[in-house]
DNA sequence: AATAAATGTCTCAAATATGTGACATTTTAT
DNA sequence: ATAAAATGTCACATATTTGAGACATTTATT
């Protein structure tokens, strides 16, 4: 099928470029198990492909995450899920923070990708907030170590999803166990 | 001086190669402030680069950790220096760990530097292993997911020291309250 | 100041990566 | 079973990266 053909290259440049990003298109190629010349029937060139991932990244990963902050009601509930929405992403979460991150990222409210972004990461600000107000969790953790905690663990749980053999719920759950833990009162 | 400039170019290496292995050549030397031509004056090629890093990595996390461990005799201790003692290798204790765990790497006996590897990770989990039988650490966490866990907790930390004006020393010891109420019981 | 050592500049050949045309083979849909 | 769509194979031109020689310039040492 052409849409899952096309898709598989993407998470398969996701995955690649994430941990090394000059990697030869032929690398991106063999891990998505297609021709170089069929990965160029989809993208023309590097920077379609590229730009095509973190779209597709944006995409993605703003709707797990709104929909974990929709989830519910409780801040608590929905910093668990936000947890789980970036396991579940797995690279293109990790790519996707770093995108915004890096030097060269010029990050602005005119651009459409950053506004998401910045939705998150203010929603995810007032629900540490809330906890902290509420007596959950600690006051004397900055929200920048927080929030470093938080992807953390999640690239941690996503690394030991995919180099083990243990249940990826049971992952799960000790990664909000660890998290919820390292930062409560 | 020319052990600096050999230092610096390493050192630029480890930092590059660790988020983008296929970066060409001038990044490095850019990132060093070198020409490619002197880079080259040092190492012959890539490979040698990338295997002086291996050693370099080698060698400069295995004695901070082996520092880390006799440290004391008190296992809590020897954790929480292991802890400090990755955050201050920084990218060189992500990228040691990445090269003995990805998929190409051969893992075996014979190499020495493979050797060190394993005495620390079983350094680790002996120590993990006297804790939890000491009613300290839970024991339902698989020691995979504390592993896991523990560079997570350090990547997070060389992050947002580097992204963040907090001072190192105050950070550091956010990541071992983490660290150790994640897994504590 | 003279000398040696280190680095930079410019150049170039070889190796590798990139993008595409032409056509064969396989897969999918009718 | 056939036509259409998707993918693979091979070939090729172009672009980029790599590694090194020759010589100029800068830096350190005496």
């Amino acid at each position: 099928m052409i849409a899952e053909t096309k898709n598989r290259i993407v998470e398969a440049a996701i995955e690649t470029f994430n941990s090394d990003l000059s990697a030869p298109l032929q690398k991106v190629a063999d891990r998505a198990d297609v021709t170089r010349r069929t990965l160029h029937r989809y993208f023309s060139d590097r920077e379609e492909l590229v730009a095509f991932c973190e779209h597709e990244m944006e995409v993605s990963c703003k709707k797990a995450m709104i929909t974990a902050i929709k989830s519910s009601s409780e801040s608590l509930a929905q910093l668990e899920n936000m947890l789980y929405a970036g396991v579940d992403c797995g690279a293109k979460y990790s790519f996707f923070h770093k995108l915004h991150q890096r030097e060269g990222h010029n990050h602005s409210k005119s651009n459409e990708d950053c506004v998401d972004y910045d939705f998150i990461y203010k929603s995810f600000n007032k629900i540490i907030k809330d906890l902290q107000n509420e007596g959950i969790i600690r006051k004397d953790m900055p929200i920048s170590w927080i929030q470093s905690l938080h992807t953390g663990i999640i690239s941690s749980t996503v690394n030991v999803k995919d180099g083990s053999n243990l249940n990826i719920e049971k992952i799960k759950e000790f990664a909000w166990t660890s998290f919820l833990n390292g930062i409560k009162k």
